[in-house]
DNA sequence: TTGCAAAATCTTGTATACAAGTTATAGATA
DNA sequence: TATCTATAACTTGTATACAAGATTTTGCAA
């Protein structure tokens, strides 16, 4: 028996991690004995995710996890690239030795995440803190949270890029060179930087070759 | 007998125009009765209008109409600022003339509203259509509909704030000097107005002083 | 074997009875 | 009259039976 906060939060990792692959049937029925509730509140959480793009319904037909929606992919890349642009250019105006600390030692913990074995899990969840952080100096916490309403596509999208080859490097080296050019007032650099950073090879086709079937036509 | 959707709009419609006032109780019999509706299918609706904010819901207590979160309007301002500045800088540069004219057609349209008895309503429907227009062109229609999706605050702070005097003929001159500065590829120009455009009196006192009741605490 | 049709079995959608918690009300007592 | 308590009447939350539609399966016929 588990609780429908609980549900959903499993549901949305198990798709976010690709452990549920874009596709997959989520029946009311399955669900609703895997964890020992009745169906009522089972469509709440369906709704929800529904709600968020996670799952697809087809009414009287079923559910399933959703296909990576490029287009999505694309939309919040340049959203957060704007954004972030302006974020950056105006905390480096108005920075505090308490912010920087806060990122610097963020940066630490990525060092050290990428020394470890299972570096991925890791190193993305100190990824979105580092730019969460950033929102939440400059007083932009809930934009933060509606992009993260937003996630789902360029979220699994961004995953499966970093399996492409060991970038968590490059990333990293990125992170610190945001982080100084914020510190040296280097506008056109941020802009630049924050620009490649979000965009990654977002050109590539690496995606289409390799994981098509989780891809939305 | 309504369908789920034609309750959804209607409810979203009356809560946006505050003919559904913030602090209004919801209650699912009393929906569910006057809708000719099971509640089942009604929640369903409530969900929806819970997670975009419409309402809030107490659980065993009742759901009522969401108060204006002035911080949602704050952020919305902010993100559509930073956006449509540079979606504006963009189509500076590569503007068809299908475009431009479905712009001044619209102002046009905006001119013809305001010499209308009850302006108000087709002034706002045609704002609203102005600056999606300015998004379609520029290809992120899907920012649009994510901007529309956190809207219940920002909207009604808006309307309220029309009401203060007669504005439309401020706004429209706007939107005027925007599209000219556009056309001329005036960066400076563009940032400005856009900025003073959509921040509008946002400072004022005036909706605290006379709709506090509306305002969330 | 192939094709078609009907029925059985899936799916989600809806109505409703009941559970559980909150609030209001009525009544007794001081 | 004032106050406290118990009960009744509300609220939403959950379980479940049934409805309605989509799909698969099955069986018969050509």
């Amino acid at each position: 028996m588990s609780t429908k906060k609980d549900i959903l939060n499993l549901l949305k990792h198990e798709i976010l991690n690709l452990t549920l692959k874009p596709g997959t049937i989520l029946s009311e029925t399955v669900l609703s004995e895997r964890f020992q509730i009745s169906r009522t509140p089972l469509r709440d959480v369906l709704k929800q995710l529904s709600l968020e793009s996670y799952i697809d319904v087809y009414p009287k037909k079923g559910n399933i996890v959703s296909y990576i929606d490029l287009e999505s992919v694309e939309q919040i890349i340049y959203l957060r690239s704007v954004l972030e642009k302006d974020i950056i250019n105006g905390l480096s105006g108005s920075l505090t030795l308490k912010g920087v600390l806060e990122l610097k030692k963020n940066l630490e913990e990525q060092r050290n995440a990428i020394l470890q074995e299972h570096a991925l899990e890791q190193f993305l969840a100190l990824d979105d803190t580092f730019h969460k952080t950033l929102f939440t100096l400059a007083g932009h916490e809930y934009l933060w949270k509606l992009i993260k309403f937003s996630n789902v596509h360029y979220e699994r999208y961004r995953r499966l890029h970093m399996l492409k080859q060991e970038k968590l490097e490059k990333i990293l080296s990125e992170h610190h060179m945001i982080l100084d050019s914020m510190t040296n007032h280097e506008k056109d650099k941020i802009d630049e930087l924050v620009q490649h950073h979000l965009r990654e090879d977002m050109n590539s086709l690496y995606l289409l070759e390799n994981f098509a079937d989780y891809i939305k036509a």
